[in-house]
DNA sequence: GTGGTCTAGACCACT
DNA sequence: GTGGTCTAGACCACA
């Protein structure tokens, strides 16, 4: 049991959703990173680990983790598993939260445009959904 | 009080990018009643002249007709084309521009909250974004 | 105003239903021959006249009469539009009321087979509709 | 607790009649699921397999499970094929047999009473036929 | 004229 | 392996 500490991550998929089940994978890291919530060269759960947990096909989890490989987010310890890269350019790239949130911000503003909705109806509506998640 | 001819409708798709065709399609015509661009019992344009138009297959523009057909939001007239339903449910449904805008602006909230952005910074950011659209 | 009398026959049809529209004539009109509706000799109305009441194409109702008169079920009387043949083989056949509503029984009979409903549970349905109707 | 491999699920389909292929497989898959037939959860054949048995297009075969996917009926298991809903409203809605039934019985009724044909003549007729099926 | 159906075959995304 | 998308072209039914 001499493993750097129980890895207590825990990730969640929505199957049959639009969106493919490696990029749920690879976007949740990626927020985890950038919240501090995985700290450079914390340890990521085995891919058999998230596999069995989540009840998905390994390959689909080890696709996840070599795209964030990839990207230099996460690095590959030989024998250890994956862990957070320590503060490589990919990691740094992750750091920019408000850079995270900007897509989906920007594809909601660009369907508001389309609906005619003006910018304060647009922003009042975000300020009543984000009251409401909490 | 002769029907609005000449449908004067156009639509706009781009190839080549993630979002399949006929899905373009689909949220077009769903924004162009939401916004009331298309009004109920407005014609529109045969699936042989969007085919021409937009240099697209004639069965993926009927894919999109189908679609919106079965949600409601279109009425065929047999061996006389498509139009916007009158009021049926579906279309009904659609008229409320923002309930089409929430799921987007709800995953960004989702989004912000993982990534521990507050609101406040959230909604400064989605204000810069909607300015930014022109 | 010497034409045989005001020919008081209604038909109906439902648009956008599955059933083509000069179908629905063809039936409909065989049927009141059948239940002796339309006797012998009885006229129809016009072809634009049906057009105009049930807002469809001439060309529709036309194609309806034309079947019609193929089987032998209604003649054209030159000057005075289509009446009911007098004593055709067509006329004939459609007197038996029974045979014509076999298919639809025939086809029941079929869909419950398939769902595996027993001749008792079947029948006690068709009493059941069949009281529902009045 | 494997799962029942070997789907011994087998379509029958005859082309060149009225109503379309896709339309068949539906209807038929929908009545195996009303009947218990195919359970909750218990998987398809793939389109590629049905469409080589059956001898006709993929996509024929792809366009009815992806109508009985919007009806709630099937569920797409990604990379995975198809499976029949666990317990969705979609599959609810069809377990009750004899709504099913109905409204083919409810049309006869209706022709029944157009044709003036009494209720104790049209049960006859109907318990014949049902006879006949076998 | 309208939309619907089907084919044959290619390419892509996901697991 | 799975289903999804798109194409090009033919034929049919309906109004």
């Amino acid at each position: 049991m001499a493993f750097p500490r129980d890895p207590k991550v825990l990730f969640v998929v929505s199957p049959s959703m639009g969106i493919p089940i490696y990029q749920q994978l690879v976007d949740q890291i990626k927020r985890m990173v950038a919240s501090g919530q995985l700290a450079g060269g914390a340890p990521l759960p085995s891919v058999r680990e998230v596999a069995v947990t989540l009840a998905i096909n390994p390959m689909t989890v080890s696709k996840a983790y070599s795209l964030l490989e990839t990207q230099g987010v996460l690095s590959r310890r030989r024998g250890m598993g994956m862990v957070v890269s320590q503060d490589a350019t990919g990691t740094q790239a992750i750091r920019d939260r408000l850079a995270l949130l900007r897509p989906t911000l920007e594809r909601a503003a660009e369907e508001a445009a389309q609906l005619h909705i003006d910018h304060g109806a647009a922003i009042a509506l975000f300020e009543k959904v984000l009251k409401g998640k909490r």
